[in-house]
DNA sequence: GGCCGCATCCCCCGTGCGGGGGATGCCAAA
DNA sequence: TTTGGCATCCCCCGCACGGGGGATGCGGCC
């Protein structure tokens, strides 16, 4: 096998530290190079051991979970982070994910699923508990409107709608009169029942139609 | 134990229906009650036999796998759902993740974890290939690119600026006068480096600035 | 053949907005 | 104390855009 998967433990509570180390000592191919009671000493301990994996609690004194989180992200985002929580999906998970944490595991987890979430995790996965999961895909639908019956060439124009480019400037890219532009862009407008050209770009985005990183 | 769970498998190959039943009914808590070779049967198989799980392709003629998803999870939404696709992972994941499908895993998978994932499917939490999951959470932070210095009341007024209120109306809101709203937009196009209104919006939405349903 | 959706083109008007130039008062840092 | 950032307010200009009214030709559908 490879090298074992070298393992730090920052959490106030001992007996969750000495709970974890236990059990995950039974694993051959893991490792705890050391532990820690809050984000502040857990951070240093970051920087000095160069754990591959730092299991963080995310309610802590002195300096919290998060807190340490996007620190150590910044520090040295070779490390990975798995997160610990207690039963409930704050929403600091959105912030957490967004900042590039791994793993976000409730504390209630079997011991078993935690080894296996350690292991998808310092491979490059991602592991998000079932229940963060199903919040972060609530978030990406908030509204999905029905869709509105737009032809294929007034798709075509809403996307360039979402350009900076001039009616006038997108008329002489698609070799067309300035007037037809227009013409599409008003019945654009009447059909997604938007008063101008910003907002109906971003009801688009909110319904899907248009993407926000595929912009002319 | 419990019942055993009961599968419908749903593919256009053959090989790949055979391939899956053969491997799934190495497990004694597995049951393959049914195989369809298209969508439009596959969701016939599925109103009859009532099974505890699909599992679909998701490319296939006549009726693709999201089509039959969506229509599956409307007709009863009680029959779980996991998505087979090949090897690449496009856009409809956020079309079905957000139509609830529970899974959603690519056919280079481990047997041993696609039987894991249909255990986590059947006791009700989600199961999405790790490739998905980057690519949701990629969709919520999109770019964290640099910041822009903005002072605290332009990121309020930018915010105002993503509504379809016009300046003046955003001025009465906010009780100035519509002069020092066009102001503070001139300075933030300025920093931002945007042409006009829409696209400061847009740029805001890619750096995070904004989210997308937080809108006034 | 008639109807209709679709894409194309045309005109006019009012106004929202971008870009340029200012000014004032406040507060904190130098 | 002076400087500089910040928020507030003012004026002018030109253009992009929204909203209203059209027209023409093409293709499919009944």
């Amino acid at each position: 096998m490879n090298d074992p998967i070298r393992i730090l433990i920052v959490d106030d509570h001992a007996v969750v530290r000495k709970g974890l180390a236990m059990v995950l000592r039974l694993e051959p191919d893991l490792e705890i190079v050391g532990e820690a009671e809050n984000g502040r000493i857990g951070l240093e301990a970051a920087k000095n051991l160069n754990p591959d994996i730092v299991l963080v609690d995310l309610v802590m004194p002195e300096m919290d979970g998060q807190e340490m989180a996007l620190a150590l992200r910044k520090a040295n985002p070779k490390i990975k982070i798995m997160m610990l929580t207690g039963t409930e999906v704050d929403d600091r998970v959105f912030d957490l994910v967004a900042a590039g944490i791994e793993g976000y595991v409730l504390k209630n987890i079997e011991p078993g699923e935690l080894v296996r979430a350690i292991h998808a995790v310092t491979h490059g996965e991602a592991y998000l508990h079932p229940d963060v999961m199903k919040k972060i895909v609530g978030r990406i639908k908030p509204h999905q409107t029905s869709a509105v019956a737009l032809t294929p060439r007034e798709m075509e124009i809403l996307e360039w709608m979402a350009s900076p480019n001039t009616y006038k400037q997108i008329a002489s890219r698609l070799n067309v009169s300035e007037e037809t532009i227009r013409s599409h862009a008003k019945n654009i407008l009447e059909k997604m029942k938007q008063p101008n050209r910003a907002q109906a770009v971003l009801s688009a985005m909110r319904m899907g139609l248009i993407k926000l990183d595929e912009v002319k």
